[in-house]
DNA sequence: GTCCGATGCTTTTTT
DNA sequence: AGCATCGGAC
């Protein structure tokens, strides 16, 4: 076995088959090396697959190790290993027991807008509605609630306040709502199967017979929830391995529970710890830098990182005046990147605290005619065209879901207004259906005026074809385009948007959607139904929305350090290391200043090769001018590895190549 | 019912 | 500055 190319540390973490384990792995120390090692380890031992359940924290990270584990083994038939993250097992567990908890089993996932129109429809028919600041309170409180494994009683019986009692109503009336259009949140995808475990111990045993090894990557960000299902699962074996840096627990504010790690030996006595603290990822420097930056934080297990590589480059650090010098100073450097030291672009990545610093990036990285992706918010799945033809496929999977019904109800506009979804909503209600069967009742029609009950009958019509439609075999993203084409959608963006240069725009992104359901196809052949789509896209993080277009060519990438969790660059740039940026004022206030400054360690545990970072002496902000003082993370570098040489100009002069690229664009422009 | 301009709010991080 | 929502005019 290949086990020589493993540090002792690692190899005693693959080694160890049986029992407990906890494996501290800081950045960059062969974490997910240890994990598949251990996973071969385990099936050359004669474990078969079937036994073993492998747990990441994102999709792209499982769908990475199960590619390794193939190239790796070729014997061993991988395929009955689960690989995949928590939500995604949670799911399957609900796919196949749902039923004995009332949910039928193609029910659908909630994604975050869904949860906030359920939340938002429950506080207006409970006249609570008013203040966003209510909503956020309610809907940290369902959160918190979730979290801690409480229902509406133990919610209740929490204190004697009497927002505790409505608090209690408000989430009892949330998860009947979302049951009654038989949605499924994310935080059911883990509560509802540790409910199932609980009430039925037969079930219970039948996962713990069947999944004997646990393997738990990125264990710091796992919630309560999380380890409780991995404390039931494990049951008296306790064959469980949990990789993880606390240091680099990030997701505090979403529940994550750094004792889990911090404590691992209470839940689990004896078990044995190993450290990873050999690096193979980062220069010297940059490993000095991080490692004195973390000693500041005090709950953590020590560790110091160390390679045995150069100490390499000085941190280079840019101080300009505003936001928009930083922006074309990061962009000039990174050309100069490109073309002087001969690194590709994809293997630099700028990364900043808040998605709103993206925007100057992005403007300056377009004059520049540098290439470039963006992770997460802002990107193509939040566009409203394609969250119109996402509802459209949402109803279509699941009658119940109403509320994507009322999106795409009058989506081209079918003279479909307030008073007319009114009446909809009573006949629906008396009928006891969902609004999509209740358009088809002729009291309903009878109500609404001729031309418009026309309009909604061919709906109906279109709607009831695509049902039938996709229980065809036909490919998906043909049936996709039939059904959007036939109810009228794909023609109707034209009437949506009166721009012509929009509505170009919009039509390709729709197209784009439909084409990302023939690559969904491509990747899982027999089994890309509507359903598993659906699921897939909702169970999607940032990093997997990232488009497949951009995924293909030589890119910079720009994105939040939350987003840059796990990867790494030759290059990485950090932009806006200023107080009340980053850290963030918020987090400064809610006491949260270790989180933050983990979250520094990981943008800096990020870059092999160079790192640089950069912070502007006053930054726009709600169209002001602020002065912004320097992030205090900043004096905690030690300054022998800094190289602060202020820039001769803080604008650089144009480069050769961006001269003549301009004259080129202009060129083609008029000729 | 639809369109369009005024208003006011935004900025934490996301499975 | 940009976006989302609201209210008034057609």
């Amino acid at each position: 076995m290949d086990l020589d190319h493993l540090n002792p540390a690692q190899r005693d973490a693959v080694q160890q088959l049986d029992g407990a384990l906890l494996v501290l792995a800081g950045a960059g120390t062969g974490k997910t090396t240890v994990i598949t090692h251990r996973i071969a380890a385990l099936l050359r031992s004669g474990i078969p697959a079937r036994h073993i359940l492998a747990v990441t924290f994102t999709n792209k990270a499982a769908s990475e190790m199960k590619a390794r584990l193939i190239t790796m083994l070729p014997e061993f038939n991988t395929k009955r290993m689960f690989v995949g993250t928590f939500h995604a097992f949670g799911c399957s567990v609900l796919r196949r027991f749902g039923d004995r908890l009332g949910y039928s089993k193609a029910f659908a996932i909630a994604d975050t807008d869904d949860q906030n129109g359920v939340l938002k429809q429950v506080l207006t028919d409970m006249k609570l509605g008013e203040g966003e600041l209510k909503f956020e309170f309610f809907k940290n409180g369902i959160r918190h609630a979730n979290n801690n494994m409480q229902n509406a009683e133990g919610i209740r019986n929490s204190g004697r306040m009497s927002w505790f009692s409505t608090l209690a109503d408000v989430y009892d009336a949330y998860q009947r709502r979302l049951k009654s259009m038989n949605l499924v949140d994310f935080d059911d995808l883990l509560g509802l199967p540790v409910k199932l475990w609980t009430m039925d111990q037969r079930i219970l045993e039948e996962y713990r017979d069947r999944y004997r090894y646990l393997l738990i990557d990125e264990y710091q960000d796992t919630n309560r929830i999380q380890a409780e299902m991995i404390r039931l699962l494990s049951g008296t074996r306790k064959n469980i391995c949990a990789v993880g840096d606390d240091d680099q627990c990030i997701y505090g504010w979403r529940g994550a529970e750094v004792n889990n790690i911090l404590e691992f030996e209470k839940g689990y006595p004896g078990a044995r710890i190993f450290k990873l603290e050999q690096n193979y990822r980062s220069t010297n420097n940059i490993l000095a830098a991080a490692n004195a930056v973390i000693t500041n934080n005090s709950r953590r297990h020590t560790k110091t990182l160390w390679s045995e590589g150069t100490s390499g480059d000085q941190i280079k650090l840019f101080e300009v005046a505003t936001e928009t010098v930083e922006a074309n100073v990061i962009a000039d450097l990174v050309q100069d990147i490109r073309y002087e030291k001969d690194i590709p672009y994809n293997e630099i990545a700028i990364l900043f605290r808040s998605n709103f610093q993206s925007r100057v990036f992005e403007q300056s990285l377009r004059e520049h005619r540098i290439p470039y992706r963006i992770v997460g918010a802002k990107a193509f799945y939040e566009r409203r065209e394609i969250k119109d033809a996402l509802a459209y496929l949402k109803v279509l999977h699941n009658k119940a879901d109403n509320m994507s019904l009322l999106r795409i109800l009058n989506v081209p506009s079918r003279g479909i207004g307030e008073k007319t979804v009114e009446k909809l909503k009573e006949i629906a209600e008396t009928t006891d259906s969902a609004l999509v069967d209740a358009l088809e009742n002729e009291e309903f029609l009878a109500s609404t005026r001729s031309a418009v009950a026309k309009r909604v009958r061919e709906f109906s019509e279109a709607f009831q074809r695509g049902v039938e439609n996709f229980d065809e075999s036909m490919s998906l993203s043909a049936k996709v385009r039939l059904y959007l084409d036939d109810i009228g959608y794909l023609a109707g963006l034209k009437t949506i948007y009166k721009i012509r240069e929009e509505q170009a725009v919009r039509v390709e992104n729709v197209e784009e959607f439909i084409n990302s359901a023939a690559l969904f196809e491509e990747r899982f052949a027999e089994t890309a139904s509507l359903q598993n789509f659906l699921e897939s896209y909702a169970l999607m993080d940032d990093n997997d929305r990232v488009r497949e277009a951009d995924a293909e060519i030589e890119n910079v990438t720009l994105m939040t350090v939350h987003a840059a969790k796990g990867l790494e660059y030759e290059i990485v740039i950090v932009a806006g290391l200023e107080e009340d940026l980053f850290p963030h004022e918020l987090s400064v206030k809610e006491d949260n200043l270790e989180e933050e400054r983990r979250l520094f360690y990981v943008a800096l545990t990020r870059a092999k090769q160079q790192l640089v970072l950069s912070r502007a002496r006053t930054r726009m902000r709600y169209n002001r001018k602020e002065i912004r003082c320097p992030s205090q993370f900043i004096a905690e570098l030690p300054q022998e590895l800094i190289d602060s040489t202020q820039l001769r100009n803080e604008i650089a002069p144009a480069k050769q190549e961006y001269v003549s690229s301009i004259f080129d664009t202009m060129r083609e422009r008029y000729s």
